[in-house]
DNA sequence: TTGCACACGTTATAGCATAACGCAATTGAT
DNA sequence: ATCAATTGCGTTATGCTATAACGTGTGCAA
């Protein structure tokens, strides 16, 4: 999937996620846009579920959160299976890729004949400047 | 940590898992429970907060439900990182632990000195009765 | 020009989770 | 035995996350 054009509310969403220091709640991108005219969650949502599509942004699923993807330019999708590396008490996000544990992933999935449609890989934890 | 007694509320809560087909939420859980004598949510989500620490219980993050550990009378959380391939189609669970996997996260959790706390794998897609 | 696809706006509602209060039972040290 | 601390429990209220359902406008292709 590759990004067409995006629409305003979009880039409006993209551009708070991309300025943003970690993952956002889709509700505090709906606070954060109040001044360009978004009133509702959906507007938030329905931005959000195409920028995904896109591969331009990851949700974390352990915290319910948004975040641009780190590779700016980039396709996501392309990279295999995207891991992330949460801190619980600065918020900010690592993210990266193992070919091996897609790898291994894959493989066990196979062996079971599973068709696996989205994978989630998420550690939570403290990054070593909140670990001091 | 190993799981002492249980109470009530908690063999309550635990069986219901244990007899479902997959994963369940905390309000059908509730809804189960309603003639055990439960009202509140808060009622399953602290009987679920004990079961999640005693290891006999499953949070699955990706679809905010819970499951019933896949070995019964053994304590998952000393097999490492549980994966699980979820079936968007039955709702069935796979659980299943792989060395290598842990070996690759860790090793990268430990390069970049991040302290891991929880470790999310949860992999969404159609199980091999399904997808005929 | 008509029909379709898509983005958008709005209202309402559904689904998930926890805060804050008070009470009862248990435990364990003195 | 008694007191203090801990733990579980019940209840009410509330907050956060996500989607359903409806209607409007716009652009484009047949």
């Amino acid at each position: 999937m590759n990004a067409p054009q995006m629409t305003r509310n979009q880039a409006l969403v993209f551009d708070v996620l991309e300025k943003a220091e970690g993952p956002l709640s889709a509700y505090t991108i709906l606070d954060k846009l109040r001044d360009q005219g978004f009133r509702a969650p959906l507007q938030v949502y329905r931005a959000l579920e195409k920028l995904l599509e896109y591969g331009v942004v990851h949700r974390l699923e352990s915290i319910n959160s948004f975040v641009a993807c780190a590779h700016p330019g980039e396709n996501c999708h392309s990279h295999g299976i995207v891991a992330f590396a949460i801190c619980e008490s600065c918020g900010q996000v690592m993210e990266f890729h193992d070919h091996e544990v897609d790898h291994r992933l894959m493989g066990w999935v196979r062996s079971q004949k599973f068709k696996p449609a989205k994978t989630t890989i998420e550690i939570r934890g403290t990054c070593e400047a909140c670990a001091a």
